[in-house]
DNA sequence: AACCGCTCGATTTTT
DNA sequence: TCGAGCGGTT
């Protein structure tokens, strides 16, 4: 008889109840796409309770992401029930060291209420220590030091560890004293950057031995999901509160890692034994996605990369269909071959029983490809979404009404300050602003506190003063209405009273959106009690939940994929230059192609069923006609799982013997410019890639279907283009025309053109 | 102080 | 193509 097993490893793998069981001494799972990972996770957190090793707080569990924090919540909740309400420290490393970093921030000089800044605050911040300094804007951009900065932090590098060379140049070799010059301001401001979270936390830790103590007995088990994304502060971080018993757990996968131009390093993973001697190492290698051929196709893929553990996933899944490889003319074929090839699934096939819209995702390098999909989905009326798009936190209006009740929790937040003291207009301008700014640098106080001395005096031209005086008697009405009233009422009564609500009705370009945004904004305020904990939630939480587009097609990057699955994954613009990408082999040479490699596998790797690959001889990028030649990718994919079929030319080659010919152009994997690429047609020796001729504009090889007036069909209001910072928004429907208006801009586009698919 | 029109440049993105 | 940022004008 066999042994009863308990309920918790019913439906577990071998190797998954391994991974499970572990529980002393250090653990290395390696899980390779769509091997159950999270369950592994959830599964171990439910057996530490279970077992009673440890209680719910004693378990540190760490994600990168907030989504995936409160899918491990929820899913640990359904193994365990109520307990795992006490699970105080399962989330995100932000969050987590927030949370540590408020409890000791005194011993790095701040005060336990610092703000946490976001992107736009770290950039004004460094806009007023560059002019401060001298510093050519033109030349050098704050958005580019703060980026600089993030990529410090992210290494673990404070101001006095960076050395000649890494960034020490910027502008004019004044890099580390710029630095230190924006963690002194941070410092006044009693605030802080993401990196610092990190940071503050590694300074506390390793100068206090006896706070590191109440940690190392507290967190008795530590669980790391995607430890193949951790940055160096991550690494370092976990490594210090890792205690002597050393029951440190982490899941990740090498061949997923994606994220090393934010600073992850794969690394970590590579060297995990290394770190942690006698780890014991757990591969999860059976696949419970994807079909064969599939799962074969990004097997030989990534057979390419050098820096791997290795991992072969099966299925049993056998056969399946063969991974689609089309090659098409240009852009507009190529949205039109996905957009038809997706109602033909809609609509059912000999093979497959209809398709929903949702189990159909496209998944392309960079967004401004996105843009030819979407045209073609609003022609043919197929619903779509755009999934990672804008973020709500990040609209001007969600941060300028943030910033409004920043200022009233706490007038010390200069930044806040300079944010909404000309929004709405009030007749404030620059001048007057950096006026405020100087005067509370030289005071050393803040703005507010300089404002409300200077209104006193007659050193301000009326002009000045009066819209001054104005507001500081609005927020002083607004501080005193925050001592007792709702926070969504405040947030009602300040938009109200400053102006701001007349100020959006005006504007004619963003129709209501930006009021619905708002009035969502003060929603999702109810539920918090404390403004302080609103805020709070603002800056760690950048992410609301979000209806899930119910039956549409899915419009994404392929970095917003991971950890996703669909039926059918398209994945389009296979070229060199557009992927892999051209400006990150630049960059970073072999390793970022190693990265692109890894993106690409993990696109194919999200598919189910069906993966169908394509790419095209000619593309317009931003509104310049360029020539395409196939990605080194696609001849990377085993011939015996693609079925390749082409418009071009290129398939009769024989894509498969591409590899050669880059040989014999010479030409190099890491190669630095464009221009040292073989252009198509000339170096080349391949016969049939002549006949994709570098031309100009080439004639669609078929044109849509007569237009047939549908536009009735959109309602107005309704989102139909996702530009890099806002919408695009029907306005007007009149007869058969839509008219669009581009929400930031306020520019005009008028699509006149449908296909009646009744 | 606010607005207009021109030039330039352009991955991936979480917290 | 879009939008940000700048400099010149009202």
């Amino acid at each position: 008889m066999a042994a009863v097993k308990p309920d918790l490893f019913t439906g577990l793998n071998t190797e998954q109840e391994a991974a499970v069981r572990t529980v002393q001494g250090p653990v290395l799972v390696l899980a390779g796409a769509g091997t159950g990972k999270t369950r592994v996770l959830t599964t171990r957190i439910a057996h530490i309770l279970g077992q009673g090793l440890a209680r719910p707080w004693e378990i540190l569990c760490v994600t990168f992401t907030n989504k995936a924090a409160r899918e491990m919540r929820e899913r640990t909740q359904k193994l365990v029930g109520a307990s795992a309400e006490g699970l105080q420290n399962l989330g995100t490393f932000h969050s987590i060291a927030a949370q540590i970093l408020r409890r000791h921030a005194d011993l790095v000089g701040l005060k336990s209420n610092f703000t946490i800044l976001d992107d736009d605050d770290q950039v004004r911040l460094l806009k007023g220590i560059f002019e401060q300094e001298g510093i050519d804007q033109k030349r050098y951009t704050p958005k580019s030091f703060a980026w600089q900065i993030d990529q410090w932090k992210n290494k673990g590098l404070t101001p006095d560890k960076i050395k000649g060379g890494e960034g020490a140049e910027f502008g004019g070799n004044k890099g580390i004293k710029l630095y230190q010059a924006y963690q002194d301001r941070l410092r006044i401001l009693n605030a802080c950057d993401f990196g610092d979270l990190l940071l503050h936390n590694l300074d506390i830790l390793t100068k206090h031995p006896d706070i590191l103590e109440t940690y190392h007995r507290k967190f008795k088990y530590i669980l790391v999901d995607e430890y193949q994304d951790t940055n160096v502060s991550q690494y370092l971080w976990l490594r210090l509160l890792t205690n002597t018993d050393r029951n440190l757990c982490c899941v990740g996968d090498d061949d997923q890692s994606i994220y090393g131009w934010r600073g992850a390093e794969v690394d970590n993973i590579l060297k995990f034994e290394r770190d942690y001697p006698g780890a014991k190492i757990i591969r999860l290698e059976r696949n419970y996605r994807s079909t064969e051929h599939i799962l074969g196709a990004a097997a030989g893929l990534i057979k390419a990369n050098t820096a791997r553990l290795g991992k072969t996933l099966f299925t049993d899944e056998k056969g399946g269909d063969k991974v689609q490889v089309q090659g098409l003319w240009d852009g507009a074929a190529e949205a039109q071959f996905v957009a038809e090839d997706m109602e033909r699934l809609h609509k059912g096939t000999r093979d497959n029983d209809p398709r929903k819209w949702s189990d159909m995702a496209i998944l392309v390098r960079a967004s401004f490809q996105m843009r030819a999909f979407e045209e073609r989905f609003v022609m043919l009326q197929i619903p779509y979404t755009v999934v990672g798009g804008p973020r709500f936190f990040e609209r001007a209006e969600i941060r300028d009404a943030i910033a409004y009740l920043r200022l009233i929790q706490s007038p010390d937040d200069d930044l806040a300050f300079e944010r909404i003291i000309n929004v709405p207009k009030r007749g404030i301008g620059d001048a007057t602003v950096q006026k405020l700014l100087q005067q509370a640098r030289l005071a050393g106080v803040s703005v507010m506190t300089a404002v409300r001395d200077l209104i006193q005096t007659d050193e301000l031209p009326a002009r000045a003063k009066t819209p001054l005086v104005g507001f500081m008697r609005d927020f002083s009405r607004w501080l005193d209405l925050s001592k007792d009233a709702q926070a969504s009422v405040l947030l009602d009564t300040v938009l109200t009273d400053s102006g701001y609500f007349d100020m959006q009705r005006a504007d004619k370009t963003s129709g209501q959106t930006r009021l619905d945004n708002l009035k969502e904004l003060g929603n999702s305020m109810a539920a918090f009690d404390d403004l302080a904990a609103f805020l709070e939630h603002v800056s760690l939480v950048m992410d609301l939940e979000r209806d899930n587009g119910g039956d549409s097609v899915r419009l994404m990057t392929l970095h917003a994929a991971k950890g996703l699955e669909f039926p059918v994954v398209y994945l389009p613009g296979w070229e060199e230059g557009i992927f892999p990408s051209q400006r990150s082999m630049d960059e970073g040479g072999l390793k970022s192609l190693e990265e692109e490699r890894r993106l690409a596998y993990v696109g194919i790797t999200r598919a189910r069923q069906e993966a169908k690959i394509s790419f095209v001889a000619n593309r317009q990028v931003y509104g310049r006609w360029t020539n395409q030649i196939p990605s080194r990718f696609v001849d990377e994919l085993p011939i015996e799982n693609v079925e390749a079929t082409s418009q071009t030319g290129y398939q009769s080659a024989g894509w498969q013997s591409q590899q050669s010919r880059w040989d014999r152009a010479g030409y190099e994997p890491n190669y630095t410019k464009k221009a040292e690429a073989p252009a198509y047609g000339g170096d080349l020796a391949g016969v049939d890639m002549r006949r994709l001729e570098p031309k100009a504009r080439p004639t669609p090889h078929r044109q849509p279907a007569p237009a047939k007036p549908s536009a009735k069909n959109f309602k107005l209001g309704e989102r139909v283009f996702h530009m890099k910072f806002g919408y695009g928004l029907i306005v007007e429907i009149e007869g058969n025309k839509l008219i669009v208006n581009f929400e930031t801009s306020g520019d005009k586009k008028v699509i006149d053109s449908f296909v009646d698919r009744a």
